[in-house]
DNA sequence: TTTAGGG
DNA sequence: CCCTAAA
């Protein structure tokens, strides 16, 4: 039996540690050690996203068995192959002209007896069921997500032409599919594997991809990073293979695999929402005003970038919901957010000259590190953040 | 608890 | 925002 990936990607076939996690507190210690490796899981997209629907389709063919075993995508999957640059014409519109989508990880199962027609079909059956349940198109800017709808295309930066070239485009199957097998959450998904397949039948035009096989036994397979936050989640998208155009017949990432547990892999959602009530919930968002990031940036130029306890009793004394670390976290993403261009901030827009002043800070708090305890030497800070070489150039880093 | 960073 | 290792 062959798994063959129509992702396009070669990543190894490894299955994720465990496609049950949850967030509870409990199991987090105790699989801290391990995220290295797995990372949120796809389970966790809870709230109202998908990330992982499996499709079964069988059927019989002319005496070979054929079947697809498992459709997977992860959401973040599918990318526009290559895209030609677009042109702009005189009156304001952009044209575009996407030379081929990449379809979302797909997974098929079939007996090496079965005719490349059968296969075929089975690819083409397979799409044609993605396709027939509903897909979703994104859109990517620079590898990022736009999921502001609302904006325009200029004020998302898709109408100049040196943007043009990061942008993307992403076919996402619908997040309603839920097969015959109901969703359940093997902690341990049983393997159904005959020894046979223990051995490795690896296809003779998969060189590389070795040691691979031995852990698709426990591994399910690696799906594309999923994020959690709400903002950002499949913000990592796979960027590279927008600019690319060469990885289109990469359909060598054939690799032998041993059957799996039909109902191991139709795991996932569903049943998650019944923890939910046990987990501690998610603060709820609170973007920062224009209000509050200037008193973050006032206390920062006095206090530095090392004291953020000090700087949530001087200027968020009242805020019970601005813990220092959320303090932290935000000048954190303050200093991003005034090295990217505008096109790329989202939110209410942060005025530049805040974001100016967050560049001096940080360059000036970098140097002058751990300084002296005194907190008062904002008068230093605005003399030396001018002469300080960094606070010229750093807006200018990517 | 707070700091410092990665997730 | 969350989660933690360290301090």
């Amino acid at each position: 039996m062959y798994l063959i990936s129509l992702d396009g990607g070669l990543r190894p076939l490894h299955r994720k540690r465990k496609t049950c996690y949850n967030r509870e507190r409990h199991h987090r210690d105790v699989l801290y050690k391990r995220r290295k490796f797995y990372d949120r899981s796809s389970v966790e997209t809870f709230d109202g996203r998908f990330s992982c629907e499996r499709l079964l389709i069988h059927r019989k063919k002319a005496g070979a068995e054929i079947r697809v075993v498992q459709v997977q995508s992860n959401g973040a999957t599918s990318l526009v192959k290559g895209h030609h640059a677009s042109l702009r014409s005189k009156d304001s519109n952009v044209k575009f002209s996407i030379k081929s989508f990449k379809v979302p990880e797909i997974f098929i199962e079939v007996s090496e007896t079965a005719t490349v027609g059968s296969l075929k079909r089975t690819v083409m059956d397979t799409v044609t069921a993605i396709l027939g349940g509903g897909i979703r198109v994104g859109v990517l800017m620079h590898g990022k997500k736009v999921r502001d709808g609302n904006r325009t295309l200029s004020q998302t930066g898709i109408s100049s032409e040196d943007n043009l070239d990061t942008l993307g485009f992403t076919l996402e199957p619908h997040p309603v599919q839920a097969p015959s097998p109901p969703p359940v959450c093997p902690e341990d998904p049983p393997l159904v594997l005959p020894d046979a397949l223990q051995i490795v039948a690896r296809s003779p035009e998969t060189p590389a991809l070795d040691s691979v096989c031995p852990n698709a036994l426990t591994d399910p397979p690696s799906p594309t990073k999923t994020e959690t936050h709400e903002e950002s989640n499949h913000e990592q998208a796979i960027h590279a293979d927008v600019l690319t155009d060469t990885t289109l017949p990469d359909s060598r990432a054939l690799v032998a695999v041993p059957a799996m547990n039909v109902e191991a892999l139709a795991v996932v959602p569903l049943n998650q929402k019944s923890r939910r009530s046990e987990m501690a919930q998610r603060r709820t968002r609170r973007p920062f005003s224009v209000s509050e990031v200037e008193a973050l940036v006032r206390a920062v130029e006095e206090l530095g970038t090392g004291r953020w306890r000090d700087v949530k009793l001087r200027s968020f004394e009242d805020a019970d919901h601005r813990t220092y670390v959320d303090l932290k976290d935000k000048w954190k993403t303050l200093v991003h957010t005034a090295r990217i261009s505008p096109q790329q901030r989202r939110g209410e827009p942060v005025p530049q000259e805040l974001l100016d002043r967050v560049l001096a800070a940080h360059a000036y708090w970098s140097h002058h590190q751990a300084k002296q305890q005194g907190k008062h030497q904002a008068g230093a800070l605005k003399i030396e953040a001018l002469t300080d070489p960094n606070g010229a150039t750093a807006s200018n880093q990517l």
